[in-house]
DNA sequence: TTCTGGATTATCT
DNA sequence: GATAATCCAGAAC
Protein backbone atom coordinates (compact mmCIF):
# COMPACT_ATOMS: atom_id res chain seq x y z
CA UNK A 1 0.00 0.00 0.00
CA UNK A 2 1.61 3.55 -1.19
CA UNK A 3 1.47 5.76 1.27
CA UNK A 4 1.30 9.87 0.85
CA UNK A 5 5.15 10.28 1.28
CA UNK A 6 4.85 8.37 -1.53
CA UNK A 7 2.55 11.11 -4.01
CA UNK A 8 4.42 14.17 -1.98
CA UNK A 9 7.58 14.12 -5.09
CA UNK A 10 7.36 15.87 -8.76
CA UNK A 11 4.40 14.44 -10.52
CA UNK A 12 6.93 13.04 -13.20
CA UNK A 13 8.52 10.89 -10.71
CA UNK A 14 5.40 9.81 -9.13
CA UNK A 15 3.90 9.16 -12.79
CA UNK A 16 6.78 6.75 -13.75
CA UNK A 17 6.55 4.60 -10.61
CA UNK A 18 2.69 4.93 -10.86
CA UNK A 19 2.98 2.56 -13.74
CA UNK A 20 2.68 -0.67 -13.00
CA UNK A 21 1.16 0.07 -9.25
CA UNK A 22 -2.22 -1.35 -8.64
CA UNK A 23 -5.68 0.95 -8.27
CA UNK A 24 -8.34 -1.03 -6.25
CA UNK A 25 -11.71 1.53 -5.21
CA UNK A 26 -14.31 -0.62 -3.33
CA UNK A 27 -11.97 -3.48 -5.07
CA UNK A 28 -12.36 -3.02 -8.32
CA UNK A 29 -9.68 -1.71 -10.60
CA UNK A 30 -6.49 -3.36 -11.87
CA UNK A 31 -2.67 -2.76 -13.08
CA UNK A 32 -2.04 1.29 -14.02
CA UNK A 33 -0.49 1.12 -17.24
CA UNK A 34 -1.19 4.93 -18.44
CA UNK A 35 -0.70 8.27 -16.79
CA UNK A 36 -0.33 11.50 -17.27
CA UNK A 37 1.93 14.62 -15.08
CA UNK A 38 0.58 18.07 -14.08
CA UNK A 39 2.09 21.03 -12.72
CA UNK A 40 0.95 24.25 -11.72
CA UNK A 41 3.79 25.60 -14.24
CA UNK A 42 1.77 24.07 -17.13
CA UNK A 43 -0.64 25.88 -19.05
CA UNK A 44 -2.62 22.26 -19.47
CA UNK A 45 -3.20 21.62 -16.06
CA UNK A 46 -6.08 23.33 -13.76
CA UNK A 47 -3.52 24.29 -11.74
CA UNK A 48 -1.88 26.29 -13.76
CA UNK A 49 -4.05 30.29 -13.03
CA UNK A 50 -4.07 29.64 -8.95
CA UNK A 51 -6.25 27.85 -6.68
CA UNK A 52 -10.10 27.97 -7.41
CA UNK A 53 -12.60 26.37 -5.72
CA UNK A 54 -12.76 23.52 -8.55
CA UNK A 55 -9.05 22.62 -7.92
CA UNK A 56 -8.45 23.59 -4.37
CA UNK A 57 -7.60 20.00 -3.46
CA UNK A 58 -4.98 19.93 -6.35
CA UNK A 59 -3.07 22.18 -3.38
CA UNK A 60 -3.70 20.31 -0.58
CA UNK A 61 -1.90 17.50 0.62
CA UNK A 62 -0.17 15.06 -1.44
CA UNK A 63 -1.93 11.27 -1.78
CA UNK A 64 -5.54 12.87 -2.11
CA UNK A 65 -7.77 11.69 -5.25
CA UNK A 66 -8.64 14.97 -7.82
CA UNK A 67 -11.90 14.12 -9.39
CA UNK A 68 -13.32 16.39 -12.28
CA UNK A 69 -16.27 16.45 -14.95
CA UNK A 70 -14.91 16.96 -18.58
CA UNK A 71 -16.91 17.72 -21.56
CA UNK A 72 -20.23 17.62 -19.06
CA UNK A 73 -20.21 14.05 -19.72
CA UNK A 74 -16.79 12.18 -18.43
CA UNK A 75 -15.05 12.54 -14.64
CA UNK A 76 -11.41 12.05 -14.77
CA UNK A 77 -9.54 10.43 -11.65
CA UNK A 78 -6.08 12.25 -10.58
CA UNK A 79 -3.88 11.79 -7.72
CA UNK A 80 -2.64 14.84 -5.89
CA UNK A 81 1.38 15.36 -5.49
CA UNK A 82 2.57 18.40 -4.52
CA UNK A 83 0.96 21.15 -4.28
CA UNK A 84 -0.44 21.93 -7.32
CA UNK A 85 0.65 19.47 -9.48
CA UNK A 86 -0.89 16.03 -10.07
CA UNK A 87 -1.04 12.76 -11.92
CA UNK A 88 -4.45 12.12 -14.59
CA UNK A 89 -4.80 8.26 -14.49
CA UNK A 90 -5.69 7.18 -18.00
CA UNK A 91 -5.54 4.01 -18.02
CA UNK A 92 -5.79 0.16 -15.90
CA UNK A 93 -5.84 -2.76 -16.97
CA UNK A 94 -9.10 -4.64 -15.66
CA UNK A 95 -7.89 -7.40 -12.95
CA UNK A 96 -10.33 -6.89 -10.07
CA UNK A 97 -14.44 -6.39 -10.12
CA UNK A 98 -14.50 -6.98 -14.05
CA UNK A 99 -17.60 -8.14 -13.93
CA UNK A 100 -18.65 -4.50 -12.20
CA UNK A 101 -17.27 -2.73 -14.54
CA UNK A 102 -19.03 -4.37 -17.14
CA UNK A 103 -22.12 -3.86 -15.30
CA UNK A 104 -20.94 -0.38 -15.10
CA UNK A 105 -19.47 0.16 -18.57
CA UNK A 106 -21.78 -1.98 -20.32
CA UNK A 107 -20.71 -5.91 -21.97
CA UNK A 108 -17.76 -4.92 -23.76
CA UNK A 109 -14.38 -6.33 -24.25
CA UNK A 110 -11.78 -5.80 -21.40
CA UNK A 111 -9.61 -3.81 -23.48
CA UNK A 112 -11.67 -1.40 -23.73
CA UNK A 113 -13.16 -1.23 -20.11
CA UNK A 114 -10.60 1.30 -18.76
CA UNK A 115 -8.65 2.49 -21.94
CA UNK A 116 -9.14 6.21 -21.23
CA UNK A 117 -9.70 8.72 -18.26
CA UNK A 118 -13.65 8.86 -18.74
CA UNK A 119 -14.47 4.97 -19.11
CA UNK A 120 -11.77 4.48 -16.08
CA UNK A 121 -13.59 6.71 -13.88
CA UNK A 122 -17.11 5.21 -15.37
CA UNK A 123 -16.14 1.31 -14.92
CA UNK A 124 -14.08 2.10 -11.06
CA UNK A 125 -17.54 4.32 -9.95
CA UNK A 126 -15.84 7.12 -9.68
CA UNK A 127 -17.45 11.10 -9.81
CA UNK A 128 -17.31 14.02 -8.05
CA UNK A 129 -18.37 12.47 -4.57
CA UNK A 130 -15.37 11.03 -4.62
CA UNK A 131 -13.33 14.04 -5.08
CA UNK A 132 -10.68 14.70 -2.01
CA UNK A 133 -10.62 11.36 -0.65
CA UNK A 134 -7.28 10.28 1.04
CA UNK A 135 -5.65 7.44 -1.43
CA UNK A 136 -4.21 5.28 1.54
CA UNK A 137 -7.90 5.07 3.07
CA UNK A 138 -10.47 2.58 1.79
CA UNK A 139 -11.79 2.56 -0.03
CA UNK A 140 -9.39 3.44 -2.33
CA UNK A 141 -6.39 1.44 -2.15
CA UNK A 142 -3.42 2.07 -3.89
CA UNK A 143 -0.52 -0.92 -4.11
CA UNK A 144 2.59 -0.28 -5.31
CA UNK A 145 4.11 -1.93 -8.37
CA UNK A 146 5.52 -5.35 -8.15
CA UNK A 147 8.79 -5.96 -10.21
CA UNK A 148 10.45 -3.77 -12.93
CA UNK A 149 8.11 -2.60 -16.21
CA UNK A 150 9.38 -1.33 -19.66
CA UNK A 151 8.36 2.41 -19.51
CA UNK A 152 7.42 4.42 -22.70
CA UNK A 153 7.39 8.67 -22.29
CA UNK A 154 5.48 10.45 -25.06
CA UNK A 155 3.47 14.02 -25.17
CA UNK A 156 0.39 13.87 -23.55
CA UNK A 157 -3.17 13.21 -25.00
CA UNK A 158 -5.77 15.15 -25.72
CA UNK A 159 -4.69 18.93 -24.47
CA UNK A 160 -4.13 21.96 -26.39
CA UNK A 161 -1.63 24.02 -24.45
CA UNK A 162 1.42 22.55 -23.26
CA UNK A 163 1.49 19.70 -25.89
CA UNK A 164 5.38 19.96 -25.90
CA UNK A 165 6.04 18.43 -22.63
CA UNK A 166 6.39 15.07 -22.54
CA UNK A 167 4.81 13.69 -19.70
CA UNK A 168 2.83 11.09 -20.68
CA UNK A 169 4.22 7.77 -19.18
CA UNK A 170 2.81 4.59 -20.18
CA UNK A 171 3.30 0.51 -19.65
CA UNK A 172 5.62 -0.68 -22.79
CA UNK A 173 3.35 -2.96 -24.92
CA UNK A 174 0.29 -2.57 -23.07
CA UNK A 175 -2.76 -3.60 -24.74
CA UNK A 176 -4.79 -1.58 -22.39
CA UNK A 177 -3.73 2.10 -23.52
CA UNK A 178 -6.09 4.60 -24.67
CA UNK A 179 -3.77 5.28 -27.35
CA UNK A 180 -0.59 3.16 -28.29
CA UNK A 181 2.63 4.96 -27.81
CA UNK A 182 3.74 6.05 -30.85
C1' DT B 1 -25.71 37.24 -14.13
C1' DT B 2 -24.55 35.31 -18.66
C1' DC B 3 -21.37 33.00 -21.86
C1' DT B 4 -17.81 29.88 -23.33
C1' DG B 5 -14.78 26.05 -23.71
C1' DG B 6 -12.73 21.64 -22.28
C1' DA B 7 -7.00 16.60 -19.57
C1' DT B 8 -13.49 12.67 -23.78
C1' DT B 9 -16.25 9.07 -25.69
C1' DA B 10 -19.84 6.99 -28.52
C1' DT B 11 -22.02 6.99 -32.66
C1' DC B 12 -22.69 7.89 -37.35
C1' DT B 13 -21.06 8.16 -42.33
C1' DG C 1 -12.81 10.66 -39.94
C1' DA C 2 -16.27 13.79 -38.22
C1' DT C 3 -19.48 15.25 -34.89
C1' DA C 4 -22.85 15.38 -31.14
C1' DA C 5 -23.66 14.95 -26.27
C1' DT C 6 -23.98 17.89 -22.02
C1' DC C 7 -22.25 20.37 -17.34
C1' DC C 8 -19.62 23.44 -14.51
C1' DA C 9 -15.69 26.55 -13.38
C1' DG C 10 -13.84 30.74 -14.74
C1' DA C 11 -14.00 34.94 -17.26
C1' DA C 12 -16.49 38.76 -18.82
C1' DC C 13 -19.98 42.13 -18.25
Amino acid sequence: MLSKSFFDRPAPDVSRDLIGATLLYEGVGGMIVEVEAYDEADPASHSFAGPTPRNRVMFGPAGHAYVYKIYGIHYCLNFVCRPGSAVLIRAVEPLHGIATMQMRRGAMPEKNLCSGPGKLAQALGIDLTQNGLALDAPPFEVLAADGVHEIGMGPRIGITKGVETPWRYVLSGSRYLSKPMA
